[in-house]
DNA sequence: CGCTGGATTGAGGCCGATCAACTTCAGTGG
DNA sequence: CCACTGAAGTTGATCGGCCTCAATCCAGCG
């Protein structure tokens, strides 16, 4: 990991803000702990977060920003396993191992809360309310990404955009965005080539279906894109 | 739910039998509480264990037998979510959405314990040691799967037989195990037509790798079989 | 201004899907 | 036990979509 330098910035929150330090409910009930924060911090862009195959110890929250996991294979091609937004948690697929099978590297500059995984089970102990959350946190994780079996390039494509527009900014459907990834990030996401997401790209543009400059993406039409995403139309 | 018959016969356990009835550990404690299962039953092959759609009440413990989860598409095509055996528990999915957004059905005669969420979340409470076990097993849910994602059809095969040679014997690799699911159901998992699938058994067959006999299966050389679910290699 | 890496576009080949014929298997009833 | 039947599995021929390799374009930046 880079030495990253430390965050005295505002807090813009993440899924556990509920259960940390400054929330409605803790100003409220003062005699609460709050999450145990190891430190706050800031990743900038390319950047790595988590080394390969290094010891887990921590929970990363991500408060601002954009990370990738990825993982080398065997072979030598990189496998991107998930993209990270504001808001999201990220490390959970760790725990079982008790290792990090990833590298996990900021797109842009990203602030980033540490937990540390015993502290936090500590805390979990004193706080159902938390083992709820956390729960419904990992459920929701579960079902990210399960597009990603789809056969076809454009069914892939269009449920990666709709998926980014509404996970981009915390859960808010926007019709415009900037994609902070490559080509060929998506590419090795989706399993699919740069070349082939970008043909894809230009087809839903060249049907008016999403407007594309460089990284600047608009969904036209998103009806449209969702018919596609559940695999009842194709593009050209 | 066809209408279960209550099973009487002797637990042979699953993941979460630590924390359950006539575990050593609670016999030697008895003043623990038990998970409150709220009953187990057999459920006939082919028979429904969860209806699509259906409002989330139970995660299910699978004692013994196995279990496919089915999503049908926009599309009227059938995507096969995963596959549960002797052991593992099946339901997290559905914890964040409150509902079970595909059908289970029993592949084979497969032993089922109901245990309700709402008591699940209030035994959780006072049982720190299962908070970080269940913790530890959605983790390991996470990690289930993730060679979906490659794009060759070998390779996925190969993935999925050692995934299975694994997981049907309760974590215990067994080079010789009897396939519980149908071509097409393996297709519909990976991806594949069920023709594909014949055509790259029959080729592993033909090159010694495994043999196959209907549905019994024969790792003959696991170390080939490894290197081609890695991508080093490929039949033929 | 040229440099550099990402993005786009084009031509050709390969792998898996599709469609169809055939074989094998499992279950049923005579 | 065998004959029948429908489903599952295998095998073959053809087609199409994505990969591959290569050339070009473009944006950001010194």
């Amino acid at each position: 990991m880079h030495t990253p330098h430390m965050d005295d910035s505002v807090c813009c929150g993440c899924h556990l803000t509920p259960f940390c330090i400054g929330s409605e409910k803790l100003r409220a009930n003062p005699e609460f702990d709050s999450l145990p924060v190891k430190r706050r911090f800031v990743v900038k862009k390319n950047e790595r977060l988590i080394a390969p195959n290094s010891h887990f110890q921590y929970l990363f929250a991500i408060e601002k920003g954009s990370i990738k996991t990825v993982q080398s294979e065997a072979d030598g091609g990189e496998l991107i396993r998930g993209f990270y937004f504001s808001g999201e948690v990220l490390g959970y697929e760790a725990i079982y191992s008790g290792r990090y099978h990833f590298t996990a590297i900021a797109l842009t500059e990203t602030h980033v809360c540490m937990l540390d995984y015993h502290d936090f089970l500590y805390y979990l102990q004193s706080n159902p309310e938390l083992q709820q959350h956390i729960l419904y946190l990992i459920s929701l994780q579960l079902n990210v990404g399960s597009y990603l079996v789809s056969t076809k390039a454009d069914r892939k494509l269009a449920c990666f955009l709709l998926d980014l527009s509404s996970r981009l900014h915390r859960a808010q459907m926007h019709p415009e965005f900037q994609l902070p990834m490559s080509r060929q990030d998506i590419g090795n996401y989706l399993r699919l080539t740069a070349e082939t997401v970008s043909r894809t790209f230009t087809r839903l543009q060249q049907n008016n279906i999403i407007s594309i400059n460089n990284k600047k993406i608009g969904l036209l039409k998103i009806d449209v894109l969702r018919q596609i995403a559940e695999g009842l139309t194709s593009v050209e």
